[in-house]
RNA sequence: UGACCCGUGGUGUAAUUGGCAACACGUCUGGUUUUGGUCCAGAAGAGUCCAGGUUCGAGCCCUGGCGGGUCAACCA
């Protein structure tokens, strides 16, 4: 799985500044020199391509450590979450190439011990029972600039404090009415540790404690606490629990009952140009209907991905290739699309397809005759072999692989010019048929019998090679191109700009009657292709519709934004 | 008028205890090729946010600026 691909590669690999905090921490001696991670995801969402770089930074860290991994849910919002998203997360996981064995966790088993660490807090007069409401906490706290004040239920005896937490344990008050908070210091800088709020009354359901309870913790409660119960030795998250940390330490520090310390470290989450990266406008994309579903193949999400062609590896090696830092760049999405066509390149068969197709009849060959040609699977790699294509005097070529008018540097077919058919004849177009419109309908071409397989009977060379399928052959199919989701370059995943603005209306594009090759009938077991000149494709893994349906993965090229330059 | 974090080619990252700023993507040029792809060869592009300081020598250490980010959910 992944450690034979990244060892495979000495470009990737590189150690990065965690990988100089764990070697500190190991020459230490610390936590008995385990190397522990978790991926700890929110089940409210589909996983998405910023997902999968932690996903491959915490598993490849235990890969390269001899640790492990763990798989936590982080269900602490009962509001937000559900079990269909707990199946594709770990789906998702699972098909990136990871496993995490039998360590699968969810924050909600330790609702008991997180209660009964609550309540040791209590007796030890470091946490309260406030009746204020969320407003009022609000203002007591104060601002980043001004340090806050301590709320008037601050110094509650312990009893009471216990009695009235247990009250609402049992559901005896409303919603928001009361919560518990740490008592730390209201005049921290830090605003996190200005007694903040670590239980919440919240009467909904739970997808897996169902009614059980009626309070709830907050994130910085369980997180570190399930990571010490864990055993995690390095929890890695992302920059914008930096000022988390201290909180984190001190929980951890009212926990710890041993040498072992599970320690917080921080990295910038990953953002790319042209996508949208936070779940909840991911979600907004989803239930709006801009998209069809979490999985659409323009979705950043890793099952959009998939469908849309990617491959597990190639998203590996993408998140090597970014490398792990604490600075808050852009990365550019042409680097992910890099790392697909760099690794289709070398896997994906070859097959010809046309898009847009133009008919030429090739007026010298008899039109009862056909003949197999042989056309090479991968260049690249001799052991796919060869498959047999059909040849016959009716043939499609792709519309724009035609010009009437050929500019200086265009080298394929016009009037009067000779090209080579792919792995075929060289044909001359003598005559340009068209319709009553002044549109070309189909092309009466000469073949060259001389000029079978790469050779021509007089040494001459052409510059033109179009790829091409035998009319009476080809086998009609459907495409889909799936361009960016939107036109801008960053619409900035985490601000509250209407990134519907940018959306680009041509997304997708179906393109219902093509051909190709017909030897794709009895090929299911390979999906992935690359049309001649035309891109990397995939075969839909979702599609019902009788005509196979290709999405296309990327292009050959980075075309797109070039086109938009112009 | 706070605390914390971050500033290296267009982009993402490297640079042993201070020692000629390296790699990948992208761009451009040329070559090979039965795809304008792939592959191969080559080029341009930063002197490391700025200003001081320490040092024989600073991207790295020190001081002071500047710029960007994060933090004021009963979200995670």
């Amino acid at each position: 799985m992944a450690e034979n691909n990244t060892n495979s590669n000495p470009e990737i690999k590189k150690a990065n500044f965690i990988h100089a905090h764990i070697d500190a921490d190991l020459a230490e001696g610390k936590n008995d020199c385990r190397v522990h991670t978790r991926f700890p995801p929110e089940p409210n969402g589909y996983l998405h391509i910023g997902h999968a770089k932690s996903i491959c930074l915490n598993f490849g860290l235990a890969q390269k450590y001899g640790g492990k991994t763990n798989l936590r849910f982080d269900d602490t919002n009962p509001s937000k979450e559900e079990t269909e998203y707990v199946e594709s997360i770990m789906n998702d996981v699972h098909w990136l190439g990871f496993d995490w064995g039998d360590r699968l966790y969810y924050a909600s088993d330790s609702f008991p011990k997180l209660h009964a660490f609550a309540i040791k807090l209590i007796k030890e007069g470091k946490a309260y029972v406030d009746d204020q409401d969320a407003e009022t906490i609000s203002e007591q706290k104060g601002t980043p600039q001004k340090s806050g004040i301590e709320s008037p239920f601050r110094n509650r005896s312990v009893q009471e404090n216990l009695d009235l937490f247990q009250r609402m344990t049992v559901g005896e008050f409303d919603e928001g009415s009361k919560v518990l908070r740490a008592k730390i210091d209201m005049t921290s800088p830090n605003m996190h540790m200005r007694d903040p709020i670590i239980y919440r009354i919240m009467k909904a359901h739970h997808h897996r404690t169902g009614d059980k309870w009626c309070v709830y913790p907050m994130y910085d409660f369980a997180h570190g606490q399930c990571d010490y119960w864990e055993g995690i030795t390095h929890s890695i998250c992302t920059l914008e629990f930096e000022v988390h940390r201290p909180l984190y330490d001190w929980f951890i520090d009212q926990l710890k009952d041993s040498d072992y310390r599970p320690r917080q470290i921080e990295f910038s989450r990953l953002n790319l140009t042209y996508t949208v990266m936070s779940k909840r406008k991911l979600l907004e994309l989803v239930k709006d209907g801009h998209v069809n579903g979490w999985d659409d193949p323009r979705m950043p999400t890793v099952s959009g991905l998939r469908r849309r062609g990617y491959t597990p590896e190639s998203i590996r090696n993408f998140s090597d290739k970014i490398g792990v830092t604490k600075v808050d760049g852009m990365t550019d999405v042409s680097l992910l699309e890099f790392s697909v066509r760099e690794h289709l390149n070398k896997t994906a068969q070859r097959v010809m397809g046309v898009l847009d197709p133009l008919k030429v009849i090739i007026t010298n060959y008899p039109e009862d005759q056909e003949e197999i040609l042989s056309a090479v699977n991968n260049p690249e790699d001799e052991s796919m072999g060869r498959r047999d294509v059909p040849f016959s005097n009716e043939v499609y070529i792709e519309r724009n692989d035609f010009m009437e008018e050929p500019p200086r540097k265009f080298f394929r077919l016009g009037p009067g010019r000779e090209v080579r058919l792919r792995y075929g004849y060289l044909i001359k177009c003598n005559e340009v048929i068209k319709d009553e419109n002044g549109n070309i309908t189909e092309l009466h071409c000469t073949y060259d019998p001389e000029s079978k397989g790469g050779k021509s009977s007089d040494g001459r060379k052409v510059k033109g090679v179009v790829h091409w399928v035998s009319a009476k052959h080809a086998v009609k199919s459907e495409v889909r191109l799936y361009d960016r989701l939107f036109s801008d370059e960053t619409p900035d995943s985490h601000k509250d700009v209407d990134f519907k603005e940018f959306m680009n209306p041509d997304s997708l594009r179906i393109i219902e009657n093509c051909y190709i090759e017909p030897f794709i009938k009895d090929s299911k077991a390979l999906d992935h292709f690359q049309f001649e000149r035309l891109g990397y494709f995939n075969m839909d893994p979702d599609s019902t519709s009788e005509k196979p349906v290709f999405n296309r993965t990327v292009a050959l090229r980075d075309s797109w934004a070039k086109a938009q330059k112009k």
